[in-house]
DNA sequence: GCCGTTTTCGGCCCGACTGTTTTCAGTCG
């Protein structure tokens, strides 16, 4: 039997909630909520962690108990202790744990007292007044009750982060507007250019915090003030969206913007470092007893407990801290860094520009080289490239590349992996391009050993140079398929094949902990832009945050390569290479 | 439930806001 790292997580994660339902001590909570984050984010599988003879109390935060039970999930994908709270609750309270509002002391009151035991009969039993008589409910938090499990039964999910960012805009400048108000940040996920965003966390250096509360909640679009004090504010937009505001003076700026950035868990791990060298981190300062040592900027805050500033986009407690602490933070790679982009489309296939416009575009952008890499025939919809209108295609670039200077544009295709993961074009096609983009567009259902096996056929073929989009997620709309990226990653190593992180934003692929596992293996990535039309290439920005999430360098990266560099690793395998 | 070179027991990050309360519990980030 296999069972992932994230099965044993969502057991332990669905534990976690039970017990607090339960009213179990919050750190025994705790123990086993931190441990299902491990999990997500081990790079290596606990099961060949294990087979390794490696020690699972090794782990930390695993002990002696927890061992026993990722032991008993892997040799059995159950949990006693699980099946055992499944039995004393209905299954579908954890879903209400979701509901904004409702935590799990509310929850279980629900249950005992009105024998609630899902999202629907929360909020029928809201509508019919039955919620404000139990104790510690009034008719006001019934009504929040009520509010929040409409909008949650709506199920309005995360936002895609390009989506977030026009929203963080767009409050950031109705913010800049208030007197008074000398910097405003949006922290929180959209900071650490997560791939989605759940709320907007906005901050603002001001004085006067009523000022910038009133206008905070005059934001057009605003559907609901959910809360409004002296420094805080909560509300959520017409779409959805919640917005959660604070002000706090200047010279507390940079411990707040620590804060309120995250993540909870770097936090709560920083907070923790200051706590061993008597200092109290909050976000008004670094306190040593009464006295404010730091706080103004974020780099004070870190330099408080003798670090350098840690970017942003590193901030989720995987071992920034340590890396912090022995000076080996990685240069994380940035947008000037690129010389040019692999992947992109035109009005030949499913694009919306022409190669012309394209290739102006990236030339306005400086860059290099540029690839134009349309989908193959077997993307109808797309009207995929037959090798004759490939051929044609080729001829109009090479007549650019003769007569226009400054951009050398490259020959690709971004060739469709069939069921058997064959190609979609003949071997004597893909010979005559620069860079052969290798997809899966079709069969995500397939097991993981049969998608495995396809997607390791497919880099078999010598004219491979780079996998697109390798785990095929469309974020909020379609999981990745079931595939061994490890596996993956390591016969690209093998091969001299490169790796995409697929910068469009509904896409972000690979994620960041796959781009730290490229790394770790030593398999360069190429941030690419999958551009449809020249405002595609701005796309760029959050496939560069991804990177930088993964902890990837410019030297990590294929496309920060200049072109004389670039070609011969594009080339390295037709060449006979290993 | 985990952890520890001051500890193997007694800790475990911390503050704002709301709504219910007569001093605070629950939730959130």
């Amino acid at each position: 039997m296999s069972v992932g790292n994230l099965a044993v997580a969502a057991i332990f994660e669905e534990i976690a909630d039970r017990l607090s339902i339960q009213g179990a001590n919050a750190f025994r909570i705790r123990a086993y909520r931190n441990a299902a984050r491990m999990f997500q984010e081990m790079t290596q599988d606990l099961e060949a962690f294990v087979a390794a003879g490696n020690d699972l109390d090794d782990l930390p935060g695993v002990g002696p108990d927890l061992a026993g039970k990722i032991r008993e999930v892997l040799a059995t994908g159950k949990c006693a202790l699980l099946e055992r709270l499944r039995a004393e609750m209905p299954p579908a309270l954890t879903d209400l744990l979701k509901v904004p509002g409702l935590g799990p002391k509310r929850v279980g009151a629900l249950w005992h007292d009105l024998d609630v035991r899902t999202p629907e009969q929360a909020l029928r039993a809201a509508r019919d007044g039955r919620i404000r008589s139990l104790p510690g409910f009034g008719e006001k938090t019934e009504r929040n009750i009520e509010r929040a499990l409409a909008v949650h039964l709506s199920k309005a999910g995360r936002l895609k982060l390009a989506l977030a960012a026009q929203y963080a805009e767009s409050l950031a400048a109705h913010l800049r507007g208030v007197p008074g108000a000398d910097q405003v940040v949006i922290a929180g996920s959209y900071r650490r250019m997560r791939e989605t965003v759940g709320d907007l966390d906005v901050l603002v250096a001001a004085r006067n915090g009523k000022a910038v509360v009133e206008q905070f909640t005059r934001y057009p679009g605003v559907a609901d003030v959910l809360s409004q004090g002296g420094t805080r504010a909560s509300m959520r937009l017409a779409g959805g969206l919640q917005v959660d505001l604070r002000v706090v003076p200047a010279e507390s700026f940079g411990a707040a913007l620590v804060y309120f950035t995250g993540s909870k868990a770097h936090n709560i791990a920083l907070r923790t470092m200051a706590q061993e060298r008597g200092l109290r981190i909050n976000e008004y300062g670094v306190f040593r007893g009464k006295e404010r040592i730091a706080g103004e900027t974020e780099e004070s805050v870190y330099a408080s407990v003798g670090l350098p500033p840690i970017p942003p986009e590193l901030r989720e407690d995987r071992g920034e801290l340590e890396a912090a602490r022995l000076g080996r933070l990685p240069r994380l790679v940035e947008y000037a860094d690129l010389r040019g982009d692999l992947h992109a489309h035109t009005t030949a296939t499913d694009g919306r520009n022409t190669l012309e416009e394209m290739a102006a575009a990236a030339r306005a952008a400086g860059f290099e080289y540029f690839a134009i890499t349309e989908h193959s025939r077997r993307q109808a919809m797309a009207h995929g490239l037959t090798p004759e209108r490939l051929a044609r295609q080729i001829d109009a670039i090479d007549w650019m590349n003769r007569h226009a200077g400054g951009l050398r544009i490259l020959k690709g295709i971004e060739v469709d992996i069939l069921d058997d993961g064959s190609l979609d074009l003949p071997d004597s096609v893909l010979a005559r391009l620069d860079l052969v983009v290798a997809a899966v567009h079709s069969r995500f259902n397939l097991s993981r050993a049969g998608q495995t096996a396809r997607i390791l056929r497919a880099l078999d073929n010598p004219h491979v140079t780079l996998l697109a989009h390798p785990t095929g997620r469309l974020l909020e709309e379609r999981e990745p398929y079931d595939v061994d990226m490890l596996q993956i990653i390591r016969k690209a190593r093998a091969l001299g094949i490169h790796l995409e992180v697929n910068a469009h934003p509904d896409r972000l692929d690979l994620g960041d902990v796959h781009c730290r596992m490229a790394k770790d293996e030593g398999v360069l990535v190429a941030i690419n832009s999958d551009a449809h039309d020249t405002a595609g290439l701005g796309n760029l920005h959050y496939g560069i945050g991804q990177a930088r999430r993964g902890w990837i360098t410019a030297g990590d990266v294929l496309n920060t390569r200049s072109l004389k560099e670039l070609l011969p690793l594009l080339a390295r395998r037709r060449d006979g290479g290993s």
